[in-house]
DNA sequence: ATTGCATCTGAACGGTTGTTCATTAATCTC
DNA sequence: GAGATTAATGAACAACCGTTCAGATGCAAT
């Protein structure tokens, strides 16, 4: 039998995964119904239970699946605080247009997480956050970097990349490495890095 | 009668309006029913339908009304663009730190509007949008910014004073007057202002 | 061929949804 | 005080919700 009862991220089918990505990312996951995604998978909605164990579930696999793969991927390297900062910029927006759908469900649908969900949600996300600020704070101790508080530049930084998702398209007026050289011109001047 | 028929944004019961503000900010649009908004004036859920036609316009009159707040206190002055875009950076972020689940609605639940709804909000994003855009344009023909693509800074710069709304919080570690000089520092250095 | 297992169906469960409306209650006008 | 107006109730509507489960189905190994 393959009716899930532990944490089960790892098998749950990859069809439903995909359904439930997609309708939650357009709909919103209080607005998506479990016989919306059967549908969508072309399947009953009593037969999604034997890949989750229930809705709210389905929702957090999405978003700590996507959180544990940002983590995974971003570059950890040492040395020039210049070029990790570059490389962290062209990551993050790299990364987060290849997946649209996950960025959107991990940023919108933090509220409909149970607590004890948002809050490991939470800790992934900070986790993230505090690869930006090491790079920052280590820029700030080397003196190549122009920065009072790394707190509050790691949090404008990332949202400021983030929005590239709200707007980029493939195929639209600038290529995704334009978009990235022009970010990185910003983030640059921002953080005061040979200025 | 008070029953509503036309637009009647200017009408609706305020008690409702900011019941369904708080509500929808918290749970979603489509989390919150009719009913709960109903007991948190300490109504039934029946005497909502004096106060707005259905729950979609509930939801677009909130969203319009913040729309419209915002265009028409965005400061609007002529001269000095470095003058003006320290203006800008101070009044979004004041203005979006005083209402938060106004801020919260506008960005989050554009995916519930109706497809005419959602194109009128997003004509008054659009021209908020361009007041911005138009002082960086203005800022470049002066040869005072130093910008490559007013578009993509637009973007970037409006991302970034919104990401305050995620987590300041007043009586924190930062007073807003701190933030304000915090954010104007990077966006003056992101726009080659004086560099 | 038969057993056994994994999967799906389709109906059912109690409960909630947005919305309507006849009725009641309260307030205002004359 | 009578009459009109306004607003709220509370029940009802059909539709839909997440979830369960007995039974049907198909496939793999014996």
């Amino acid at each position: 039998m393959a009716r899930t009862q532990g944490s089960h991220s790892d098998i749950t089918g990859p069809r439903v995964r995909a359904a439930a990505l997609k309708l939650f990312a357009r709909g919103g996951y209080a607005a998506v119904s479990m016989r919306a995604i059967a549908a969508e998978v072309g399947v009953q909605a009593g037969a999604l239970y034997n890949y989750t164990p229930d809705k709210q579930s389905l929702l957090f696999d999405l978003m700590q699946d996507h959180m544990q793969a940002l983590l995974a991927a971003v570059p950890e390297a040492s040395g020039d605080p210049i070029a990790r900062l570059k490389d962290f910029v062209a990551f993050h927006i790299r990364f987060h247009a290849d997946r649209p759908d996950a960025v959107f469900i991990a940023y919108m649908e933090l509220r409909n997480l149970e607590p004890a969900n948002f809050a490991r949600i939470e800790a992934l996300r900070g986790a993230y956050e505090d690869r930006l600020e090491a790079i920052l704070s280590d820029g700030v101790a080397r003196g190549v970097f122009a920065v009072s508080d790394t707190k509050i530049v790691t949090l404008a930084v990332i949202a400021m990349l983030t929005g590239v998702n709200t707007w980029f398209r493939a195929g639209g007026r600038l290529s995704l490495d334009e978009v990235v050289a022009q970010y990185w011109d910003m983030v640059r001047k921002a953080v005061g890095a040979s200025c």
